[in-house]
DNA sequence: CCAACAATCGAAAGCGCTTTCGATACGGGA
DNA sequence: TCCCGTATCGAAAGCGCTTTCGATTGTTGG
């Protein structure tokens, strides 16, 4: 491996010469910078992160912690999605990704032990679960955090107007004709999810909409199984509703497999609306209206509010909030006047 | 940051003894290890992983290279699939994943110079590119790979078994009657899309069928786009085949809206079988029939396979082949013997 | 009682880099 | 000619840790 040292040899300049023409400094001559370029260029040199963390104490690495409900860790659809966008933004600055494996010399350790450990400037979270005490505890350090589609007064947050989208969702289905909707709910520990079942319960009751207890039934954990076993329970019901707006696109896809399981068909019997707009999302049968989370703009801002806190050296808690949007597709259909009494 | 001189101080060893009780080694006594270990409960210690690797020369860090054709980075359901099971193996052990950015100081660097200066113990490589300079350079270093999907004799690679998968696709396709098969090939600059092709081509010729050139199309890198414009010059020809075999489920689901916008049905007019099974595959209409690649078992291999290099300090090339399975869904029907003369 | 050995400990060097601060040289103005 | 500002450079300390190797103490057998 070769070093600065090495460097300092061959040119004749001293060590210091050689870090300050790397880095810029002005304190160095036109010659002197040039004779040093070209021995770093010749000799194939190149810098060594660990000994440069040592002692400017910043590591150019962003922590990001990956917790979601279903157990498919990357592969969850949304969450990748974001972090995605979110690499792209911070890739260019030279920060790099630390996927962390909370192992210490063969211990297990905390969150925050882990990344404390690795000295990364910053950390992105991308968690459903709203009262992970880990999670909690990193928030609360001295480590700038940017946490997605979660809320939190310790940090940094940035998250999709759940509210408005669920405003838009009933907005649309009231608009097609439909006055008893139903909703599957996200787990109730998932931030992203009350705030859906909120904005669904104030947007019907401001349309005057009655929806009666059993119409809130709860997927479990936004997965699929989960959407499958709500709608079996809605499906049970003696007075059926004719729309069901679903917190996430996977409990939408479940609640359509049981629809269907039940002799039913959507968008005929039941119109259904999802949330996400993950990539399956356009080829389930009939493809699915959902409201869309701005992925892109979701990684993009938190790259940004999390950079920002590490170029002040001061923690923010910000919080930003996406706009959603409707994307019309085939799962809900216009409610024909036959059993709504005229007015 | 509390250090280990902090320990030494507050416990009266030296931090020798203090570096030695926290790694384990035999010659410190019962006590002082108590002592120390005590202390640093107490005081909150933790190890500098910067220094550590500094004077170790050992980051405990796997970087990781994520080319897809499709520019959709950590979205490739298929790679971080396999990932995502790499990672669940090497965190275990304490191994961080670091998702490298290629920028240092500023300046573009290869991902050689990344990693070399990031001091990676190794690199597990997911790509579909054959012939990427920058990731041929990685491989011939002295830092271990392991790569996927890929061919090389300067690496470790661990790949699914596309020969045999071509097989058991073509096979299944002629158990059901088809004798007129297209194939629509994946990227030729591709690999896998390669061995693929090659399966497809030994299998039919050992089965007595005649493939014309025609019935062999490229679709470009796997994506949806390559497999529908892919389906469409197939459509075009005077003579259609009666199933096709595409070499990725990518490919499958644009070949099948090709079909379906034609004014076809699948299975119906044409019988289609994919590669991969994706998370999609089970949800499209109708669900596709296609070749399962065992996700779980090619992350869990190369990172055995990358593990062995690092602690054995000598890459090796070995190459792992992973068997594929059928997953029969709907997609595919047996023909029915009207235009195929009875023997 | 002494030599030999085991157990335990610590001084010091070194990993590769940055940064402070003082040293030197040079030119121009008074 | 002298003083001072400016440009250029380098010595040295320090970042937090590991590891070698020698020193010291206690123990044991002859």
């Amino acid at each position: 491996m070769v070093t600065i040292y090495d460097i300092a040899k061959k040119t004749g300049y001293s060590v210091t010469t050689v870090s300050k023409a790397l880095n810029n400094y002005a304190d160095v001559s036109q010659k002197a910078r040039k004779t040093i370029l070209d021995a770093v260029e010749e000799m194939g040199y190149l810098p060594n992160s660990h000994a440069r963390t040592l002692t400017t104490k910043k590591s150019w690495t962003i922590g990001v912690i990956f917790i979601e409900s279903l157990g498919i860790g990357m592969k969850h659809p949304f969450f990748s999605s974001v972090i995605e966008s979110f690499r792209k933004n911070v890739e260019i600055l030279g920060y790099d990704l630390l996927f962390a494996s909370r192992m210490i010399n063969n211990q297990k350790k905390s969150y925050l032990e882990q990344f404390k450990y690795r000295g990364v400037d910053g950390v992105v979270i991308v968690s459903s679960l709203f009262n992970d005490k880990q999670v909690k505890e990193l928030m609360e350090s001295t480590i700038p955090t940017v946490v997605i589609d979660l809320h939190s007064s310790e940090s940094a947050v940035v998250k999709s107007d759940n509210f408005d989208g669920s405003y838009k969702a009933v907005d649309y289905l009231y608009s097609l004709g439909h006055r008893n909707m139903a909703h599957i709910a996200g787990h109730a520990t998932t931030f992203a999810g009350q705030e859906r079942l909120n904005g669904f319960l104030t947007s019907t009751k401001s349309l005057g909409l009655d929806v009666p207890d059993e119409y809130i039934v709860n997927g479990d954990y936004f997965s699929r199984e989960g959407g499958y076993e709500a709608m079996k329970k809605l499906l049970a019901l003696p007075h059926l509703p004719t729309a069901v707006y679903a917190a996430g696109d996977e409990l939408a896809i479940g609640a359509m497999q049981a629809i269907k399981d039940a002799g039913y068909s959507v968008p005929e019997d039941f119109s259904i609306i999802g949330f996400d707009d993950i990539d399956i999302a356009q080829f389930v049968n009939p493809p699915l209206t959902t409201i869309r989370q701005n992925t892109d703009v979701l990684g993009k801002e938190a790259a940004e509010l999390l950079l920002q806190q590490i170029n002040s050296r001061q923690k923010v808690n910000d919080s930003i909030v996406v706009p959603v949007e409707l994307v019309i597709r085939d799962s809900c259909k216009a409610l024909v006047q036959t059993e709504s009494s005229p007015s």
